[in-house]
DNA sequence: CTCAAAATTTGACCATCGTCAATTAACCCG
DNA sequence: CGGGTTAATTGACGATGGTCAAATTTTGAG
């Protein structure tokens, strides 16, 4: 029997941490307990896909702990990695609201642990709670805000101006700050994933981290990144057009 | 006072037809006449603003003729024609949902026809109607899918064959076909605009039109478009990778 | 620990793209 | 219709990015 909950034991959904920071959050006691009974905790292992582009889509997953890659392919084996999503986030609505194919897959970075929804169990509380559904448009709405930054960025920057913002958002989740005020952190991606995130070949970001490194802006390390003076990252992609 | 309903006089949105196929179809005939008598018809000339990124969202918009450009910068002057809405779309729910300000502008490519619905008739309609916000979740979600599509598309293809792409989808919207197969359209876009659209600068897309006109895949003249072979242009944006 | 496979880096080379500048064409207002 | 402004094209040239190929490093299975 797969285990129940988000947190602590026997507490289920009603333990868990995440709850208070994704649409879940809206549900009474009673439609916490309803979930918790009828949702499905996995444990994933680096590597592991969670779903398929191109299957159906039976449910939702909300993610508990660790990284998880959204990958879409162009139907030519060309994929790319769209984006990353966190502890909180919650993947597969589309197929829910559509009942369509996954049009995308999901893929576990490192270890991670996700809820599986059935559809079924969350069409039951959307009828019961409307709130809920009125979240789900706001999450959806707030994604649709990050894809369309995403295209204007891609429409905008640079390859290495890509790379530097994916760097600094990067550093927002994985990074530390040191003593000196320089960041640092573990890197959950492949070069040629990273590559793929904004749109090059891998060739092309060996050469842009090289020159990164030969500017002085950041080191590079396998996956170790530093970054001494974050402040010069940010100038890259905001050039010093007006007096800022 | 502003005219009511989408089509003939009296009818309001009842008779309007673009009813039948966006989310307004799940409402009942009183709610129709609800939102008919709330609404702002408007007609907007080539190139007025419809709104603009950072005002606050009052309500959205509902196309019914003509062609809006959505509009989204970067904060630095570069501004990106992110995609185009025709008769049917709405605008603008993203305000309506989150409460924020508008994150992107919209501008009437041609004399158009738009209906303002307010925030508070957009919410009594959802209250007393829980299909409705059904009915826009689904829309937020296939245009989810489109930008996502979007993405993929920026990171895999070149300029020539976004554009080419871009060519094409125009072409479904406004072209026609001659009696020997060609396609011929006006096109409802200045060279600028088409470049941002494929995050370009106006030169490259330039010698890009230059460069199908030798290649013989496509005839320009000011905005006249003219393709001679649609399949050729197919050709360029899916390659013979595998057996088609 | 060892070896093979996969990932990454590097080089060479060419195509594409952006920038600056100059020209030409199209457009709008009066 | 004219004049001025904006849009579009073209040229030159340097910068960036893609492709192919080879070398090097890292990773993972056994």
């Amino acid at each position: 029997m797969a285990e129940q909950g988000g947190g602590m034991s026997g507490l289920g959904c009603l333990g868990c941490s995440l709850r208070q920071r994704n649409e879940w959050c809206v549900l009474s006691e009673e439609e916490t307990r309803i979930l918790s009974r009828n949702l499905k905790k996995r444990q994933y292992r680096a590597g592991e896909t969670i779903f398929s582009a191109g299957e159906p889509s039976h449910g939702i997953y909300c993610v508990v702990s660790g990284a998880v890659a959204i990958r879409k392919g162009d139907g030519e084996g060309n994929a790319v990695l769209l984006r990353l999503a966190y502890p909180g986030d919650t993947l597969g609505y589309r197929g829910l609201l559509l009942g369509e194919n996954r049009r995308y897959s999901a893929e576990a970075l490192g270890p991670s642990k996700l809820c599986f929804v059935d559809q079924t169990v969350t069409r039951l509380l959307l009828d019961r709670n409307s709130a809920l559904g009125r979240q789900f448009l706001r999450r959806i709405a707030a994604d649709m805000d990050e894809a369309h930054d995403h295209l204007v960025r891609n429409a905008t920057l640079s390859n290495r101006g890509k790379f530097v913002y994916l760097l600094l958002a990067l550093m927002n989740r994985h990074g530390r700050t040191a003593s000196d005020g320089s960041r640092f952190m573990e890197l959950p991606l492949s070069r040629r994933d990273l590559a793929s995130m904004i749109g090059a070949r891998h060739e092309t970001l060996s050469r842009i981290i090289g020159r990164l490194e030969e500017d002085g802006l950041a080191r590079f390390s396998g996956r170790t990144v530093h970054v001494i003076q974050p402040h010069s990252l940010f100038r890259e992609i905001r050039p010093p057009t007006l007096l800022d």
